[in-house]
DNA sequence: TTGCTCCTCACGTCACGTGAGGTGGC
DNA sequence: TTGCTCCTCACGTCACGTGAGGTGGC
């Protein structure tokens, strides 16, 4: 496919929905490289930076920071096996599908609680003072967090 | 209950686990309240901030930043009836609810490209440079996002 | 030639983290 | 009296956003 030609920093931009500061970024970070130039000519970027800025986005999509990131890449340079990469990604990967069952729970808890607290708003009268004096008579005692933290400091 | 009790930075600190540093910055955005003190003595807060802290975590958790946490406070205090308070929380709520609901679906995608991308790596042989000239035999061709992307720009 | 895209500083933002250096209360 | 907790600057961090002011290529 197209190997061999080049993009500009607008094209890539384009393609993947981020402003052309973000790839500049990525560069002074080492994640991306253009092609040589002598002072501030246009920047152009050859297909490899298409699968790195993919391989980048889903990366940071799977909860790794830049700096993870370029590990990795760093890795994959001084490897050309890939084992280490393969090792360490795969175990980076373990690590955030377990994070992502979590979150996957946390969040069913989570829409559970929202609809559970936009139910309640319609019934409580102040949100954000509602404990208090009232407290031992309501309706909502059982469920209620602030109380439990309350109770829990002696 | 403990209504009337006072909770040193530090009490709060560890009842929410947060750092002390954390309960300065959200008092410095006006998000809580420690009594009146002349010059750098201790702080001393309420039971009301208890409360404060607890929704601050909650609405933090569905995704509000503190600006908008901060407006909701804002639209509390000037409205005793807490009619545009409830209306504003239950509208961010149900939007949060849908984003909830889009980011579940998202989850579940994200895990089970995640056992893919594990699989994968054990199969393809460099990770961030793998398409290019052996793009047209790969095996994954269909799954490729990167494919996808080149040949969607002309 | 006219736009549009690109360039480089360089400061701003958000939600805190992290010392430095000093004071206060049980 | 000794620690432990607290205090106030104030700079750092992460992943960019956002102008300002200028240049380059189709």
């Amino acid at each position: 496919m197209s190997d061999d030609r080049t993009y500009r920093i607008g094209d890539l931009a384009r393609m993947f929905g981020i402003t052309t500061r973000t790839i500049r970024y990525y560069e002074e970070l080492g994640l991306l490289e253009s092609d040589d130039r002598d002072g501030p000519e246009h920047r152009r970027y050859s297909y490899r930076n298409v699968v790195r800025l993919k391989r980048i986005q889903q990366l940071k999509d799977y909860g790794l920071t830049l700096a993870e990131i370029s590990g990795l890449f760093e890795l994959a340079r001084n490897d050309r096996s890939g084992v280490s990469v393969r090792q360490s990604l795969s175990e980076k990967y373990r690590a955030h599908l377990d994070d992502a069952r979590r979150r996957r729970a946390a969040l069913d808890e989570y829409m559970d609680d929202l609809s559970w607290h936009i139910e309640q708003l319609d019934k409580v009268k102040d949100f954000f003072d509602c404990p208090g004096a009232a407290c031992a008579f309501c309706q909502w005692a059982e469920r209620c967090d602030v109380r439990l933290l309350a109770s829990e400091e002696s």
